[in-house]
DNA sequence: GTCTATATTTGGATAGAC
DNA sequence: GTCTATCCAAATATAGAC
């Protein structure tokens, strides 16, 4: 950890707060300057400019996302806890890394186009993994009455959207709406067994923190 | 329809076609006024400043939904239908008025304080819509184990996420989408009556054609 | 790795003529 | 109602010394 490591630590810190706040045009590379201890021109000793600033923050919190998800589908096998997992992730790395998440979702478009389609690439492969657990939940009976694309990008935008309003001075987790919006999810999807609706409660799901675990630290994207 | 008037609506068409693809501190007066076919200082004739322009658009946005809604619950009486209308109507306001809805959705964090303020309280009261007509579902035992407050979160998400992925060059019309989702809140709010699920169906709707015609050309706040 | 100094462009906004 | 001309602050980015 010497003082090159510490710094470009600080840029990434100041700079994830002023997109988070003021938006990526409506922050200048003065100010992310200034907010790290800086001269602009040192800046750009760390930087090559603000376009790829943004655009090496947004990989990374979309491919914390993709891990994640790759993780839990290797982990678990039913689709209902599978998908149980995913509602919990993608709810937890909303409200924990609240500014993060934001960013990727408001600043995705500022991106120039070949750095905005490497960052889809990614998000596209993220929503690969619900719609295959969506949909192999529909094949084998486990969910029904639905068109899973319609399930996914209803399911998707509803855990994306705790986004918006979760505060972490509330008195509620995100551990606890992952598990809140888990049972809105099941009950969206009908989501049965052997006759009888899935409860969150009787389902074999790996350690809760082990899920907070990867939302906080995800591995690398080729582990 | 003076020149000045059809001045006013370019500028508006056009502020609004900017905002949305380039984002509000993205875009530049000079470029307003270039398509508007102004120079800056004719423009200024017509606006005070930036922040004005999108003041006006958000609260026009906002002031839609919220008379929209309204319109919803005068006219219709049950909860499980004025959800039903709910549904429709913001899905349909968030997929034929793309633009609108993204710099609304988008944009409201950079006006300031007072002019934030002021589009807040009408999206409370709209907010407060779904609020009411949750709570009267599940206190008559119309909508089942759900948390009132969840669930209106979980839905206008999903609802407002309509305006990411909808395209008007797909095959699938916004009403039906609002038909789609209305049966997906009916799942996820147990909607039932009489003991057995509701179906969308069979309730007694107002005429389809009535919520379009609201999410389109909403009647004036104080109507 | 950090600085001073600066080049260059663009930003929002206005004065005042017509 | 529209223009020319302009002010001034802020933007991104770089050159070159230390």
């Amino acid at each position: 950890m010497n003082d090159a490591r510490s710094t470009e630590n600080r840029i990434k810190e100041v700079a994830l707060e002023l997109f988070a706040t003021k938006g990526f045009a409506g922050t200048g590379i003065r100010e992310i300057a200034q907010g790290a201890k800086l001269t602009t021109a040192s800046l750009y000793h760390y930087v090559r400019n603000k376009d790829e600033l943004l655009f090496k923050m947004l990989e990374e919190t979309i491919g914390g996302l993709l891990s994640g998800g790759l993780s839990i589908i290797r982990t678990v096998s039913r689709p209902e806890e599978q998908l149980a997992c995913l509602v919990q992730f993608h709810v937890q790395v909303h409200a924990f890394k609240k500014r993060e998440s934001a960013v990727l979702d408001v600043e995705l478009r500022r991106l120039k186009t070949s750095a905005r389609e490497q960052v889809f690439r990614l998000a596209d492969s993220y929503e690969d993994i619900w719609r295959t657990v969506i949909e192999e939940g529909v094949a084998s009976g486990i969910f029904n009455d639905v068109d899973p694309r319609d399930a996914r990008l209803a399911l998707i935008n509803m855990c994306t959207g705790v986004n918006i309003w979760y505060s972490s001075t509330g008195k509620i987790t995100p551990q606890e709406y992952g598990l809140r919006f888990t049972k809105l999810a099941f009950a969206m999807l009908n989501a049965r067994r052997a006759g009888r609706p899935c409860r969150v409660e009787t389902l074999e799901l790996p350690d809760p923190s082990w899920i907070t675990a990867l939302a906080l630290d995800p591995p690398p994207v080729m582990g």
